[in-house]
DNA sequence: CGAAAATTTGACATGACTCAACTGGAGTGG
DNA sequence: CCACTCCAGTTGAGTCATGTCAAATTTTCG
């Protein structure tokens, strides 16, 4: 289990910056996070939040190391069990099961992503209410104009689609 | 390599059909297929087109054994490399360089279905570009209203769309 | 308390859809 | 070889969803 780490960081704090290389995948045991990226236009498109109990971590970055297109970052204080790269695949060698493991997680992790593109093409409005559904509390833990951004909707709009739904 | 079959499909034929269990993996060797879904209006949504050295599957009923919710159609003849799924998991236990392997297909066909989310949340003009660009020819070997279907727009729609464009 | 940031509101613009009509090519049968 | 049908594709009018921009309002936080 050495290959395990307890990381903490405070709400603001970077897990990965883009540009650099994601070595490590977190798993999160305690906060949010979100993980966005910096559309051509320069502004900012969250593509995930995630909180307890969740991965996260770019992963064409940490496959294929190259530099990370995404940024990780905590929206509140977490806490994360925090795997490297390179020590994991190490245990892989040494622990079959472990890559068994590993396998099944990413499956699901690539079920979870299709689902959620499926979901993310439907109209806004019902965009809006899956993520309140699936993300209980998370319109209280995240202001609105990131929910906006995730949704890919402007602000206004998500304003005009609360008001609506109430 | 017992676990691997050679199967050839006619235009037409069905690799999978919704409500049935996937069982296989299918690798396409030779031919066109598409993935598709009945949305609850009753259209057919397109979500894969997979041709040449493309893997297919429901990954969500493979991994669960449950029911798929996408039919999977050749839209050419086809030649598929076919592995079943039970002796498959027999073979990991045997060839743990089997189980890394796919471990690795797999996240690089997530690290492609995040790519394909994000360029699917694009204008439709871009999307159209896109696809266009990403798989050449497609344009001579599928009709329109499939094209359409995979792109989320009408028919009437994309049909405007390549005039501009021209 | 006051300044900055987030949210709401409203007027107007645009992208994309719906529906209906029309065009044109690919069989098909006489 | 023609007339007929069928289906994909196109065109156009009207409509709805969502975006843009600017201003007003509310909330947050130093």
């Amino acid at each position: 289990m050495s290959f395990l780490q307890i990381r903490t960081f405070k709400k603001g704090d970077y897990l990965l910056q883009a540009g650099k290389i994601c070595s490590h995948k977190h798993f999160i045991l305690e906060g949010l996070v979100k993980t966005s990226y910096l559309e051509d236009s320069g502004t900012e498109r969250i593509v995930q939040f995630a909180l307890e109990n969740w991965w996260v971590l770019d992963w064409e970055s940490f496959v294929h190391e190259k530099p990370a297109t995404t940024s990780i970052q905590a929206l509140e204080a977490t806490r994360t069990l925090t795997i490297d790269k390179a020590s994991l695949e190490d245990a892989y060698q040494k622990i079959p099961k472990l890559e068994s493991l590993f396998r099944k997680i990413t499956e699901n992790w690539l079920i979870a992503v299709q689902r959620n593109k499926k979901y993310m093409m439907a109209s806004s409005q019902v965009r809006y209410n899956t993520l309140v559904k699936s993300l209980p509390n998370i319109v209280q833990r995240v202001p609105q104009y990131m929910l906006a951004s995730y949704l890919d909707i402007t602000p206004e709009y998500l304003s005009e689609l609360r008001k609506k739904h109430s």
